[in-house]
DNA sequence: TCCAAAACAGGATGATCATCCTGTTTATAA
DNA sequence: TTATAAACAGGATGATCATCCTGTTTTGGA
């Protein structure tokens, strides 16, 4: 009298359960170190069922690069900045709310994007591409909010391209950094320095004007 | 009337050649997507050979870490960094120097360090002791070079520790982001931002005052 | 000269891994 | 109800890979 085993289909569920393990799978161990017998053993899934989903690991990969990377770029930069007062501040949030999380799990798994990117852009075309739209809707995003904070008043000189790409830079560096030694405190370090690159509109004026002579040869590139 | 094969022993020199091939394929490819195979062949070497020298894959890349990555970071960075006229005009100079390179090759590879760092340093301790330790005498070369200047005269109230943390950061992340891009122009970015980090000691004065007060607050963490 | 250790050669081995293939079950639409 | 495709199961396969092992050659000191 054993129970007769009932199957139901659920494809959606699914294929969101072998996303969550590959995600983070290829984040704590890398694309090439996660075999695709550890992800269908994590997620309970049989191989069958992952290649009906995936028929490829780079299928699968470059699922969770343009599904969960993507989201988690714009769940912890994108929108925190866009909701902020300003681009600076919104860096500043991001920064500190980061830096806090890494301190109080106590280890340092680094930037999900950054560690594809290193690990797959050079492998494959299709990763590369992937990962770089990623990067650049990172960096358009902040130069908008500067260029948005510019026009309502705040912000003087500062050139939206440059500052993006530094923020952008020094919070990516911060995070190889941090993840090689296991210490989020460099990230601190970082944000202190970039909080005083091109400090905020002073009374003077003068400083804004040096500025923009700068920002014109810079355009040239 | 064959030829008698004549073997000579160079273990200096078959240990250097592995080296350069595994070096070059870390590089390129990372530590997972070359084999040893690989390696073998593109050294011209046996396995006998290559096991007489390195027992395992993690004593090769142990030996490229630390004979070859931490070389690489000592030539481009701190052997120029310390030869410069002040740490503003090292960083610099490199910065300039590698984008220059990288625009002329036309591709990037991205750095090396930063590269193995984060595929190796979740994967196994002696890797990630290593890789920080080069990243600790990386920031170190840089932070003792603003302090000299300061001894010297120059660099009022720059925070030495933060001034580094920010270059190597902006630096290692410009370069993830360029070899994901394949386009160096965000160093060149990140540079000009960079140089506008606590602008070089001015004749008045007040701005060195103000500094002074958030580079104590900045000193308990 | 002789001998022990280092240096090198080259194949064996067992494990792993991504993909594929043949079925079976479930859902859907006609 | 029935036909059809999607969803899932689970094993097969061939390739790859790091390591190991046995044997040979070279080297340097006694």
């Amino acid at each position: 009298m054993a129970m007769r085993k009932k199957r139901t289909n659920d494809p959606e569920g699914m294929r969101r359960r072998v996303l969550d393990v590959a995600e983070d799978a290829f984040q704590a161990r890398g694309y090439h170190a996660s075999s695709l017998g550890d992800l269908m053993a994590a997620a309970g899934v049989t191989g069958g069922a992952l290649h009906h989903h995936f028929p490829t690991k780079k299928a699968l990969a470059l699922a969770v690069i343009e599904e969960r990377v993507a989201a988690a770029v714009q769940e912890t930069w994108v929108e925190p900045v866009l909701a902020a007062p300003s681009a600076r501040e919104g860096v500043r949030t991001v920064f500190e709310a980061v830096a806090a999380e890494l301190e109080q799990q106590g280890y340092v798994r680094g930037c999900p994007l950054n560690n594809l990117a290193h690990e797959l852009s050079l492998a494959d075309a299709d990763f590369r591409i992937a990962l770089a739209d990623i990067f650049a809707g990172w960096r358009r995003a902040i130069a908008d909010k500067v260029r948005a904070d510019q026009e309502t008043g705040g912000e003087g000189g500062t050139d939206p391209d440059r500052f993006a790409a530094l923020a952008v830079a020094a919070y990516s560096g911060a995070m190889s950094i941090a993840k090689t030694a296991q210490d989020a405190g460099v990230l601190r370090e970082c944000l202190a320095g970039l909080e005083r690159v091109e400090p905020p509109p002073s009374q003077h004026g003068s400083a804004a004007r040096r500025r923009r002579k700068v920002l014109r040869r810079q355009t040239i590139r």
